[in-house]
DNA sequence: AAACAGATCAACCGCTGGAAC
DNA sequence: TGTTCCAGCGGTTGATCTGTT
């Protein structure tokens, strides 16, 4: 049984909105506001539309201060900043952005600033442009800017001492790629390549193989995760990511397969945890062990660039099979 | 000038989470 | 604790605009 609609969808008006519309909706929503009832609002207001119309219409277009067009260049770099740390949470990223809302940000990705980043992005890989998906090998791969693709345009090259910084923030995830490992019980190297850092010390992974797994909507982004979130996914059993404890200097990072999050990052602060399928078969380092860990890498970003950097303890991911590829674009 | 293709963006749809009961 | 309702969200659609042939 599916629920109720929200309103006799015979009896109200679709489609644009007439400037008599628009000036009742302003009217009745200036003189009396909404009176926490966008459902009741239409038929209060006179206005034959459904009520999660004339809220899209008051958010997205009649609300005061409302900017249209013309996104500077400070308004990108915070879109493509936020875009490669949360992905496409438009409404928290529109929170940024004083005057914009969510739906014109969404468009403004989808039409110019993904296109415009494509352009200016030379990082991937042109060979992947014909090439199917490794991970979904039915699908032609569409070459969509990745989050840590964007991370790269705003390189600091000034931090190229981050993996020094306290604030390391290992970030890991993508539900279409945890979903494949997941459905093909099956670990690729989970850890591909932790691709750059941004002005914020943010260090993204990505990289060639996690890169070609795109959805057709680019969706496949690498986020940073929250607490909230990741308990949710402890709690039906998705595998998921990282987690980043400011307080106690934490990071978890957690490639696994169905129960296997790692949960014990309150009782270890200043531990890094790597993997892992049990509890015992993580991998754990201090904070100070991983600074030691990370060293330069010699051309594995998928375009033979020299500019990676790797987190490598030989003795623990030889017997993994997996290196940790912490990518970046110094030169 | 007409036809077509691609781009744009307002509006819609279905889902989710939280509040109220 | 379970159910219902609603606001809000992100993905998608489709009408319109713009550019190209």
């Amino acid at each position: 049984m599916g629920r109720a609609p929200c309103c006799d969808k015979s009896n109200v008006k679709r489609g644009p909105w007439s400037p008599e519309e628009d000036a009742k909706l302003k009217q009745f929503i200036e003189k009396y506001g909404t009176a926490g009832n966008w459902i009741a609002l239409p038929q209060k207001a006179g206005l034959k539309r459904c009520g999660k119309s004339c809220r899209l219409r008051w958010v997205n277009y009649l609300r005061p201060n409302i900017k249209h067009g013309d996104f500077s260049d400070d308004e990108d770099r915070v879109i493509c900043s936020l875009y490669a740390n949360i992905g496409s949470r438009w409404s928290i990223i529109a929170a940024q952005l004083p005057g914009r809302t969510d739906n014109d940000i969404k468009n403004y990705w989808n039409t110019k600033l993904k296109k415009k980043l494509m352009g200016l992005n030379n990082i991937i890989p042109s060979s992947n442009y014909n090439q199917r998906s490794p991970f979904f090998p039915s699908q032609r791969a569409p070459p969509q800017p990745q989050p840590h693709m964007i991370s790269s345009l705003f390189r600091d090259t000034s931090n190229a001492g981050v993996c020094n910084n306290k604030n390391i923030n290992f970030s890991l995830g993508s539900n279409q790629y945890c979903d494949y490992l997941q459905s093909q019980d099956r670990l690729v190297n989970s850890l591909k390549y932790c691709t750059l850092k941004d002005s914020s010390n943010l260090l993204m992974f990505g990289g060639t193989d996690v890169a070609s797994c795109f959805s057709s909507d680019g969706s496949c982004s690498h986020q940073m995760r929250y607490e909230k979130e990741i308990k949710k996914e402890r709690e039906i059993g998705n595998c998921n990511f990282s987690n980043y404890e400011e307080t106690h200097q934490n990071f978890i990072l957690d490639y696994g397969i169905g129960n296997n999050i790692i949960s014990q990052h309150d009782e270890k602060p200043n531990h890094v945890c790597l993997g892992s399928n049990t509890q015992n078969d993580q991998l754990q380092y201090d904070v100070e062990q991983v600074k030691q860990l990370i060293g330069r890498g010699s051309g594995s970003d998928g375009n033979n660039n020299n500019n990676s950097l790797f987190f490598n303890d030989e003795n623990k991911t030889d017997e993994r099979g997996m290196y940790y590829y912490l990518g970046t674009h110094l030169n």
